[in-house]
DNA sequence: CGGCTACGTTCGTCAAACCGAACAACCCGA
DNA sequence: TCGGGTTGTTCGGTTTGACGAACGTAGCCG
């Protein structure tokens, strides 16, 4: 029910994880958060033990759930086309619902949308082992996948790979798209 | 994502909630939780910023989870528009994701593309007490939410409201849409 | 090389969170 | 009408979290 860990460390810890994670340094981070590059530093590294509204800041400039910093943290592509796969709830004709992953206890799933301009395949570092993406191409096309196993994908498409294999994006023309980060 | 309400009189709220809720006194809580009556007098009065480990040894002697104490307490309906809520990882200009929501460890979460056509409402009644529903409209025009607090989406729009009640979807146009249903 | 910028850390200072005690208000039994 | 027991609040004093300015380091460019 209650964590029984002390929870400087998992603050810490989460601190330090979800900076990097949105790829900025420690002072951005500060500076985003209205807060003095040494706070940080010490909480990321343990000492001290941070107020409501400092954490808070911080929270809000990750875009991340305030639960998200003190609670521990808890190869095949698979594609389904627009129109494919199982159909669920199709009783009636004007509603259609595809499911395409169901989800398991214990991981996180964080939920993006994408958008994409045409450019060179963009090369994306692997992330923490575990880690699964649902990929949904909303509009445009996109290719995507692991490096040597990349899927074009047009509007509707799905398509789940492993996120700790380094992996790329490519939209062929301006695209969007819907993105489930599932990690432990 | 993030609440944007100061977390402060909802940390004062919770904390008298829970402490009737419980049926003691506030200094029999404060002689639990180690803290000093006058503390915990000011935290319920709204006044002074709990340090972290101040607020979760009130969580322990509550015997709450932490979040419990920092989280409004019901989810309401919440929308992000298209281009809305906080880029990450925007330093190449090729690229842009947001962050729609932050997944928590112990739900599941199932992914589904919905397909719509245009007709009268559909009523959805509630699923299992604690489900939430995550939903991007990826094309065409969509009213959805709880009954009585619809929106309406365009293309690229996310909003995400409580499944534990009755609620409705209405394509205005031919339309499809990403669902992301989570529970416990 | 020097100059510049950004990174993260350590230091001294100040405001504030936390404490302990004293405080008014209330309820009960003597 | 006294105590003695609650309740929750307000008052000085001390500890400490947060700040800003330094620091050492690393990279990049002229």
């Amino acid at each position: 029910m209650q964590q029984p860990a002390p929870p400087l460390a998992i603050i810490a810890a989460a601190l330090r994880r979800e900076r990097q994670r949105a790829g900025i340094s420690l002072a951005e981070l500060a500076r985003r958060a209205g807060l003095a590059k040494s706070t940080l530093s010490q909480l990321e590294s343990g000492t001290g033990n941070p107020s409501i509204e400092t954490l808070w800041s911080l929270g809000v400039a990750l875009g991340v759930p305030f639960s998200r910093l003190v609670e521990p943290p808890t190869t095949q592509v698979r594609v389904i086309r627009a129109g494919e796969g199982p159909r669920l709830m199709s009783d009636e004709s004007v509603y259609a619902a595809t499911l395409l992953a169901a989800g398991s206890a214990r991981t996180r799933r964080d939920l993006y949308v994408l958008e994409l301009e045409p450019s060179s395949p963009r090369e994306a570092d692997a992330h923490l082992p575990g880690s699964v993406e649902h990929f949904v191409c909303a509009a445009g096309r996109i290719r995507t996948g692991p490096v040597g196993e990349e899927v074009e994908l047009g509007p509707g498409d799905y398509v789940t790979f492993p996120g700790d294999v380094p992996h790329r994006y490519e939209a062929l023309e301006p695209s969007w798209a819907v993105l489930v980060l599932e990690h432990v």
